[in-house]
DNA sequence: CTAAAAAAGCGTAACAGCTCAACTTTCTAA
DNA sequence: TTAGAAAGTTGAGCTGTTACGCTTTTTTAG
């Protein structure tokens, strides 16, 4: 599966000095005030060669991680307990996912600073974090036994993954994110027929 | 009120020929094919001054009207009958306005397709019109005698406002909008202290 | 009526992010 | 060993957007 020959191993070594780089200007001067060709001599690469490894383009410097939290979300719906609500496993799922990263990376808060004061990469999270979207409506659609595109599924699955981000203004995100997640689930388990 | 000296007049008539050409080029071409110089070339006018007059860049050629909406927002919510929850009577609103504006403006209908096939203007246009989050949450907040900053009224403020664009990729948004403000509605009465 | 303030517009030059085309190096595998 | 894929390089160039300094038109005051 993972194939390392030197190849591999120094694409991955590109990959990794640009990210680093950028993310370090980044934290030191700001995002828009650190330019593409910069980072690029910081890592000693041509511009060119950044935007193959991250054609996305600028925002895309940041977010390097990011794999498997797709499935994280669907096993969050079909193999939750059968006492659980669809709304309350996803909150407990994004709680749970939270304070694991918060342990796991020392400059997770750096990070989520950085993120929460730059617009565009705000933006650019949301757009990533919403690509789920259809992947998560199918799985609440088929648990619910709702068409896959039934539009209440599609909402629903919108709106829990918009909270995060809904959350990150407010003072006291944790309170918020249940106030939240109360309203979907009462309307969810108010407007959907019990199976 | 409105000032007629000649100075505004001719301002207007600029800011309109800019309008009209950039609608114009956009629908024969498409949008990521008509630059910005082309447009002004087109409305006879310098690149500069096409700036001037829209400071927030080439999307906002696009949407040349929109004042009011937010008052008839606040308006739904403050002013609705007394049977009529805040979800529903959002809702009723949205219809109205969609029906009254195919009525009124007979190129409606390509400007809908144009803004739903390009990326760039379907982004801009959900920042436009969550620019009313506040005053909507707001609104929402005082009509139920919760604070002002309440989690919950953000959430339904924002969410009510997403529904429409949420319902653009549906084959028969109505139902679809229909289905979201029932979940709404259905969660807003029963995670809200009945007053 | 006239001078001066205010505002619209102009053209050039520049910078940002990003892409393209053509070429060189490095590694893989037949 | 050799052909070819993939990584990287260079350099030019396109697009949206802004700053700067200048001219012209309109408004307003004296």
């Amino acid at each position: 599966m993972t194939e390392t020959g030197r190849r591999e191993r120094k694409k991955a070594a590109t990959r990794q000095a640009l990210a680093d780089a950028a993310l370090r200007l980044f934290l030191e001067r700001g995002y828009d005030d650190v330019g593409v060709r910069e980072i690029a001599d910081a890592a000693d690469v041509s511009v060119t060669t950044l935007f193959k490894h991250f054609p996305d383009g600028k925002e895309a410097l940041v977010f390097d991680q990011d794999l498997d939290r797709e499935a994280a979300l669907v096993g969050a719906v079909r193999e939750r307990p059968t006492d659980l609500s669809v709304p309350r496993a996803l909150h407990r799922l994004l709680l749970d996912d939270r304070s694991r990263r918060v342990r796991t990376d020392p400059r997770f808060p750096d990070f989520l600073r950085l993120v929460d004061t730059t617009p565009a990469l705000r933006e650019y999270a949301r757009r990533m974090w919403l690509r789920h979207e259809n992947a998560l409506a199918t799985a609440i659609a088929e648990d619910a036994g709702l068409p896959s595109d039934d539009p209440g599924c599609r909402a629903l699955a919108h709106f829990a993954l918009e909270a995060t981000t809904l959350v990150r203004a407010d003072r006291d995100p944790e309170a918020a994110l249940a106030r939240i997640f109360d309203l979907l689930d009462s309307g969810w388990s108010g407007s959907t027929p019990t199976d």
